[in-house]
Formats: C-alpha cells, sequence, structure tokens
DNA sequence: CGAAAAATTGAGGCATATCAAGGTTAGTGG
DNA sequence: CCACTAACCTTGATATGCCTCAATTTTTCG
C-alpha cells in the first residue's frame, strides 16, 4: 500500500489549473478573488492528492502548507495519551486545511475518500495573507463558521442522547447532499467506525440507532447500508432534537 | 435586582479610557495596533458593566455590538430545545465578543462574576475591520486559538471520564492563575452548576469527583469549596489524561 | 441569628460501553 | 461465475459509570 500510495501521490501532483474554472471557486478562500489575486494564488498552488485511508498528517506534525479541499472528504481528530480519539471535524471540498501562523497541526487529518488538495506554500500564504485583504477577510469568515460549527457539535456531544446524535449527523449527510425532492437519499460519506468516533459514542450503539431509527420508519438503508433514505426529514429533526437542520 | 442592575448598567457606561493604559491593550483585538489605530478605536467604543448572573445576549438576538471583555469572566452556551445546556465557550478579559459579519448571536452570553466590556458597534467595527490590516490579523489568530480550544474541549466532552474533565478543568483554572511556586492555589471562577455544565456533567458528579481528587491527595480546597490548592500539578495533569496543559 | 443558596453525600436506575458471536458485503483469484 | 477471505456491520448478554431522586450539611448574606 505505501509503495502503491507513493506512485498516486506522485501522480496526484496535477498540473495547475486555471483557478477560474475551479468548480469550487465560489466557495472557498478564494470566494472572494479578483483576476490579479488568482494571477498570485496560480503562481503559487499545487495539488495533491491522497487515497481514501491514508494520513495527510499526524497531530503535531509540522506541515510546511495549507490547502483547501477540491474534492474527497477528510476528517480532523484528536486523541488522548492513551489512544482513545475522537473526531472534531469532517471536512469536505472548499473547506480549508491548516493554520496560517502557526507551522504545528494541531489535529490528525486523515483522508476518508479519495481526495485532493489545493496546496499553498504555509510562507508564501501567509505573507499573501498580509497584502490580500480579500483572501484574509474569507478566510475569518470562514474559521467563525468552523467555530460556530464547532461549538453546535459540542452541544451534541454534551448533551445529546446517542439516538439524537445519530439522527443529527444522518440529517447533516441528507441536508448537505440536498437532492432536491422527497425521498431524499444520501450516501454516508463516513464507516461506523468513523460515524462513532465523530460523535462519541462506540460502533456497536450507532448501528444499534440505526437500527432502531429504521425500526421506527425514520430512515431506511439501502442495501449495502451505506446509503440513507428519508421520506419525512421533519421526524428525522425531531428525533435528532433539533428544530431547524444543524450546521 | 433587575431594577438595581440597571442602575449599575448605566454607571457601567463609563467615560473612555486611554487604549495605551488598558490593562488587556497586548492580548486583545487591539494588540497589534498603532497610534493611528487607537485614535480610531477610541472614538468607536464604549464600555458597559453586567452584574454576576445577568444575561449579556441570548441565543439567536441581535447585537448591535462586538467588543472585547476587559474585567470579569463569562460563558458561551447553547441548549436544545427541550432546555438542556451546555455551556461551549469560558471567556476571560482579553477575549473578543461576538461576530463581525453576523448580526444574530449564536451563543448565549452570560456574566459569571461582575464584567465590564468594551465594546464597538458592529457596523463601525466591521468597516473598520477592511481598513484596518492589525486588527484584522489579529482577531483571525484569536479566532483560531479559539476554535483550536473548542476542538479540545471536544476532546474531553466526547472521550473522557469524569474525573478526567473534572481534574482538566482544575488543571486549566490553575494553569491561567499562574502562581509561580508551588502550591499553586486558585479561585475557581465557576460554581459547581457552571462547571457542571461546561464539562458536559451534572453537578453531582462534579462534586463527587472533587471529593475523590482531594481524598486521592491530589488537590485540597480551600474552605468555601471555591478555591483550589494543588501540590503537584503533574499528578493532577495525570488525572486529566494529559501529558501537558491542556488549551 | 435565620433563611436561602450552594455543595455534599447516599441509594438506586438506566443508557451506553464492553465483550462475544454471527451475518453481510466487497474484493480477489481460480 | 463461483469460492474464498477479509473487512464491515449487526445483534445479544452483561457490566458499569454517570444520572436521577432525595436528604443533609455547609456557606453566604441580609
Amino acid at each position: 500500500m505505501t509503495e502503491q500510495s507513493k506512485i498516486i501521490a506522485a501522480q496526484g501532483a496535477l498540473a495547475r489549473q486555471d483557478c477560474r474554472s475551479c468548480p469550487i471557486r465560489h466557495r472557498a478562500v478564494c470566494a472572494e478573488c479578483g483576476d490579479d489575486d488568482f494571477k498570485r494564488l496560480e503562481a503559487m498552488k499545487s495539488y495533491r492528492s491522497w487515497r481514501a485511508g491514508e494520513t495527510i498528517t499526524l497531530e503535531g506534525a509540522v506541515l510546511p502548507f495549507v490547502g483547501t479541499i477540491v474534492r474527497g472528504c477528510v476528517t480532523l481528530s484528536q486523541s488522548t495519551e492513551d489512544g482513545r480519539v475522537q473526531t472534531v471535524g469532517l471536512m469536505m471540498p472548499s473547506d480549508f486545511i491548516g493554520r496560517p501562523g502557526r507551522a504545528e497541526a494541531h489535529c490528525e487529518v486523515t483522508a476518508i475518500t479519495d481526495t485532493t488538495l489545493c496546496l499553498f506554500d504555509r510562507k508564501q500564504f501567509e505573507r499573501l495573507l498580509i497584502e490580500t485583504p480579500t483572501v484574509a477577510r474569507r478566510l475569518l469568515q470562514m474559521s467563525l463558521d468552523e467555530l460556530d460549527a464547532a461549538r453546535d457539535w459540542m452541544l451534541l456531544l454534551g448533551c445529546k442522547t446517542a439516538r439524537e446524535r445519530v439522527a443529527t449527523f444522518l440529517s447533516l449527510v441528507l441536508r448537505r447532499a440536498a437532492s432536491e425532492a422527497a425521498p431524499l437519499k444520501a450516501e454516508l460519506p463516513l464507516g461506523r467506525e468513523a460515524m462513532a468516533s465523530y460523535l462519541g459514542l462506540t460502533i456497536e450503539t450507532v448501528s444499534r440507532q440505526i437500527t432502531a431509527l429504521r425500526r421506527d420508519g425514520i430512515i431506511d438503508l439501502a442495501p449495502g447500508g451505506r446509503t440513507v433514505i428519508c421520506d419525512d426529514l421533519d421526524a428525522l429533526l425531531i428525533a435528532a432534537g433539533t428544530g431547524h437542520a444543524p450546521t
């Protein structure tokens, strides 16, 4: 696997692409950039890919880059000294990885699906932040959104029951899939183990609660257990203990 | 209480003070400001005070200001529809309250001790952010620090035992007090109820764990139960499941 | 000193973890 | 296409840590 992944990683160093045709151009840290800003970004960016399951960086490791998720799904996680792990963030395309102003990663970052990042050299990006207010402003907004989301998740971890946690996660996935008409349908980006780590539960409890929600007619699963179907999102939101969908 | 607090609040609208003699000048959002920046800030700032226990803003309420804590201790909290509450942040002098770019508060903000904020009109402050990179840069750093702290707390809420949570909190308080020599000693800013809400536990469990830590000789309490004493911080950190003190 | 608030302690119940087994799916090679 | 294997998921039985309910003690404040 390691050998193979090296080959993939090498392939992942793709040719530069025109930022203006980038699929996440309007949501990422570069959302407010003008042509001049893009010229600068294009000069410093590179692409790199990871296979599902690979570690992008370990907690405390020095990261020479920051970047944006172009494709794929990654988790941020923290762990105690004795090895208990908590997933503290689930990042999707357009989300920003890494921290300007600090080289050491605060979390472990893991690719859940095959993932491509648009990378910026950290030093160069820090200089850009000082000189380019459009990027700095957008990064502040995105960081504040992340902070709100983290605080919403603290409510889940501190107060909610297992059933509510699972229902909250499923409603979040269904909302992100945003298929217009009922029945809503979405493939789960995380397996049971990753879900359990995100929800502060065990695999077994997650599985049991999914079964219970299915038994209650609130959701259904497609064969394979990786795709959720929901006819009545309101019922799921009630099970989640949330009148409005969480962030 | 309400009548009296109004009087205090009125008194709280203090005369402007010279920013350069402000006690938190080097840690707050204005840490990197020069003389010109201060001139602008002084023109738009005002002070306001709250009594211990008062609500500074409700979740979802429109806040016409943002600001910095000058004195006191406040909590941010979120709640479920059926009234369960989780404290999601503990803010101290120099911390920043409110979100530029959004009027509605994401959390309920409560003064735990008597508190004074240095307030900025939100609209004016947002304009300042665009035109004053020193403030914008500092606010970004502070927001990223908050995000790291929130993620550390998610590890606590998702993985740690009651004993570890209480030990983590006590070590955090002792570290902030930063009294150089052993025995370390600090007054708890939160009562048992507020501690329980912050730690995702009940009052009773917090009380029992404090008793247990005391019985084990890891901490001691001064009469009144509001002041912790610790001879051996390492032992407390081990009880907290943390080799290094948490953020 | 007296009353209210805050903290402690105890007994018992319940939700979730843990331990263990069995079933299902996906990937691989014949 | 099928057999085989490994990973993933589900289900069951039991254990336990924390919550709930209830009573008492301690502290604070008028």
